[in-house]
DNA sequence: CTGAAAGCGCTTACAG
DNA sequence: CTGAAAGCGCTTACAG
């Protein structure tokens, strides 16, 4: 209970404590000697300003909101690293709250962010939830969409090239002699699976014309890949390569084919998407698109840090916005390994 | 600027502040029609209470700090799944803050968090660091070490059972047949590291009387379990078994051997400890100790929430504040697999 | 059951 | 350069 406040340092400073609140926040307009009274007091009495006083009436938290489906996982730590080290660098607090694909939850999570951030991070990959996000995101609050489907009217949206990604991976497997090439999607609601996905066609359509698609459903779990994988193996014909929308699934597939006694490349040749960490690491290791996802994070919150600063003319989703992915080639899709 | 207050809904419903507040809080003792009038004109108003105001004048924030090392890699992701989880089911927020093993920073982190949560949940796993809590550290916050080497006078703390573990993977070892084991340490000021080593110690002691150490510095890195790899590929003996302090080691460990020609579990038997994702798609599959960091983290919280509801009789650490791990035998370790 | 008022701990014009 | 005062948006005894 004997929380000492700004009144405590003025007591024992000997001034105001308007003059106390100055001094600490460097207001310059300060007698040095007066200024060095303070910060004297402040020591001894170990005095930290109280964030929400501070807040409420200052208007600014010195915190930056982020709301994610998920905590949990290889992207969502990565997200976090590069977002921690940008508001690191200023200084700045993270609130984060999951919702777990919940957008009643959602909704909540945004809603509770009134008088406890300066701006917010979105992470929403579900198709239908950014509607919701019109409901309950405060207009007055700047805030950053990542990997989103559609900006809200002028909220600024940072996407990973998970297309370009796409056809970079299909151009790859087809200069590399693979003409019968299927693919196992992402869930149906996900952005990013959508999009990987029309960059499997669009390039499909263009390299190979008259070859026809060969899509399985999958959801992003290793088991639909390896569901994928049995599935493509008892097919009349099998593929020549197979290219998952991300390396969970191309893992999952992978195991269903070591299984079977097919081998990759040797039989059938194989990639996946995001680069996760194993990827390097399985046999034989993995061709895929490395995703850049700790400077997903860091330009997003710098964007936001200059939103919040009010640096931003909100300029229209510019090329900037979009992260630019990497082919990685390693083994298992069957052509010469890069360094 | 047009945010909506307290005063809003109180004019829309034509009825105090007062009254909204205690509408919209649920305190019983508001007539029912009165109710429905102030819900309809939040409803309407789409009013969301301001935080830093309600925070400052209830005394409560509805959030929990968290303040970490780092906020990258699989435990503190996984640590960060078990806080999240039990923080949600509370509807409580988290607000993390990582130091990045940076002293100065962390007491910055945690003198920060006054005024802006309601209890702390603090990871030091670095010896020297306990004692600078004690100076940033208030007092009256109820705050909860995990994996901290000891508690400050009165403060809760939980661990993960470090030593069992150890002396758990030595009796592994031995009953496999091996009797000269070799020991990857993990960094000299880490806590874990030091329970670790302390376990091997022990067992080797208890199990194998006469029988020397042989223990190597590392530092957690997968790199410096392949030096040490090198190093015990160079000795005038080299060791039946290998128990490395954490997996990333025996996997550094592992590929040494492999780039050697030396056969794991043929030559030489490994072993590891943590149980991360990819001890299980090594080849051969690693043998470890599993952890559940999530448990860990999901039980700090919860002893936290106790706390700060006032719950707890500061009851000094009990059993129950070690968390058990589990030892998790695959072929690495050259005995038979269990399921 | 309801309202007027004080107060939470700060910051920031406004005077001087 | 410094202080008195208002105000940030709530909650909570205190009366009634």
């Amino acid at each position: 209970m004997p929380s000492v406040t700004i009144k405590d340092v003025a007591r024992v400073a000997q001034v105001s404590v308007a003059t106390v609140s100055r001094a600490l926040n460097g207001h310059g307009n300060v007698a040095e000697d007066v200024r060095n009274r303070v910060f004297a007091a402040a020591q001894e009495l170990r005095y930290t300003p109280h964030a929400a006083a501070r807040s409420l009436s200052s208007r600014r938290t010195q915190t930056l909101g982020v709301v994610l489906p998920d905590l949990h996982g290889e992207f969502f730590s990565e997200l976090m690293r590069g977002i921690d080290q940008v508001a690191r660098a200023k200084r700045l607090h993270l609130l984060v709250s999951s919702y777990h694909g919940n957008p009643d939850e959602q909704g909540a999570a945004l809603r509770a962010m009134r008088g406890r951030v300066d701006g917010l991070l979105v992470l929403s990959p579900f198709a239908e939830i950014p509607t919701l996000l019109g409901e309950h995101l405060d207009p007055t609050l700047p805030t950053v969409l990542i990997n989103s489907q559609s900006g809200l009217d002028g909220t600024a949206v940072l996407r990973v090239d998970n297309h370009g990604g796409a056809v970079a991976m299909v151009e790859h497997l087809v200069a590399s002699g693979h003409r019968n090439i299927a693919f196992i999607a992402g869930p149906v609601d996900n952005f990013d699976a959508h999009e990987r996905l029309r960059g499997y066609r669009e390039a499909l359509a263009r390299l190979l014309p008259g070859a026809s698609e060969w899509v399985l459903q999958g959801d992003f779990d290793e088991a639909s890949g390896h569901r994928a994988g049995h599935e493509l193996l008892a097919a009349p014909q099998r593929p020549d390569a197979v290219f998952a929308a991300n390396d969970m699934m191309a893992l999952g597939c992978l195991f269903a084919f070591a299984q079977a006694g097919v081998r990759v490349p040797g039989d059938i040749a194989l990639a996946g998407f995001d680069d996760i960490p194993l990827a390097r690491y399985v046999h034989p290791a993995l061709t895929t698109i490395r995703v850049n996802i700790a400077e997903l994070g860091a330009r997003a919150a710098r964007l936001l840090i200059a939103q919040v600063a009010g640096e931003v003319a909100a300029e229209p989703s510019s090329s900037s916005d979009v992260l630019a992915t990497q082919l990685i080639v390693r083994e298992s899709s069957g052509s010469t390994p890069s360094a």
